[in-house]
DNA sequence: CTTACGGCCTGGGTGC
DNA sequence: TGCACCCAGGCCGTAA
């Protein structure tokens, strides 16, 4: 599941491969993840990719309109409104994204639901086999009402800000973690390995944090996001950079995903729970649980759910 | 207002 | 070989 790491990875990748090329043709196959798909199909032609950025889980692609095509001639790099450099395509990569350029000629994959011509004899495809991702074109105010109301990027964000974003908060530190108006990027991987090396139960609130562990866990989100981008992101089971390689990260974890393994600081088993409506994995040893939580329990919370038919 | 929780979308993997 | 079930991230509606 791409997060920021893997989603830094892909654009910095993107911006080796696509950037300066040029969008001839749109190509959609299913379009119920695509905001406004008759958009893309209408603006995208001509433009140029300008720019590859990455904002918390979006890809951010900057589109420069044709020359000439717009009501004014040139003025580059002006911040033209309407149909004008503004333009970018935001893409979320869901849980199964990917978006890579191939030969124009090579088949495409199952799932490929939007292809985008470029002007060197190759296409960007998006491919997304459960469609939870998301793409939209957006320009001027409507990119940055789009923006706006995504909290702090968490390599951005000073200790001071991040003590006082999570210390201000009464819901748990692990639902602030994912909150993406709260920090922008962080998804259920780096928020359970960051609150492991932190040391502090995911269960935990914001609020009753020492100003100690606040600054703690700032720290160690920040060194971990930083480790993962080096080692090219986590691929638990489908992240696929530009390239289409795999990252490595997934090596490096130490909570994620080890229900069962021992702790590598106490050796203590590493315990599942639902926390934040998200499987949470933590030491809980290492992690002490708040008082007077219940969420320390058995390993798998196995309840019978016999859900077939509700009445009316 | 803030927080918690369940349901929904989809399809690959798993286990029987 | 089939098939029911689980699970994932984001979002939304509802309840406390």
């Amino acid at each position: 599941m791409p997060e920021l790491p893997e989603v830094e990875t892909l654009a910095r990748g993107l911006r080796q491969s696509v950037l300066g090329r040029r969008i001839l043709s749109v190509t959609l196959g299913k379009t119920d993840f695509i905001d406004d798909p008759a958009a893309l199909e209408q603006h995208l032609p001509g433009r140029q990719i300008t720019a590859v950025e990455r904002y918390g889980k979006f890809m951010l692609l900057r589109l420069k309109p044709p020359a000439g095509a717009g009501t004014n001639g040139s003025v580059p790099s002006g911040e033209t409104n309407g149909d004008g450099a503004s333009a970018s395509l935001l893409v979320h990569l869901g849980m199964t994204g990917h978006l890579s350029p191939h030969p124009a000629a090579q088949p495409c994959e199952k799932h490929t639901h939007a292809c985008f011509l470029l002007d060197d004899g190759r296409e960007l495809r998006y491919n997304d086999a459960r469609r939870f991702g998301r793409m939209a074109y957006l320009a001027g105010e409507a990119l940055e009402e789009e923006l706006r109301g995504f909290g702090a990027d968490p390599l951005e964000v000073s200790a001071q800000q991040f003590v006082a974003r999570i210390r201000a908060r009464r819901a748990r530190v692990k639902a602030l973690l994912l909150d993406q108006g709260v920090l922008r990027g962080v998804g259920n991987i780096y928020a359970d390995e960051s609150l492991w090396r932190a040391k502090i139960h995911p269960a935990r609130l914001g609020a009753h944090l020492t100003r100690k562990q606040a600054e703690a866990l700032h720290h160690a989100l920040r060194a971990i996001l930083e480790k993962a981008i080096v080692m090219r992101g986590s691929s638990i089971s489908d992240f696929l950079d530009a390239e289409g390689e795999p990252g490595e990260y997934q090596r490096r974890h130490r909570a994620y995903g080890r229900e069962g393994k021992r702790c590598y600081r106490c050796g203590a088993p590493i315990r599942r729970a639902i926390v934040a409506g998200r499987s949470s994995y933590f030491c809980p040893r290492c992690q002490p649980a708040p008082r007077g939580s219940a969420l320390t329990l058995p390993l798998s919370k196995r309840r019978s759910k016999q859900r077939k038919m509700r009445p009316a």
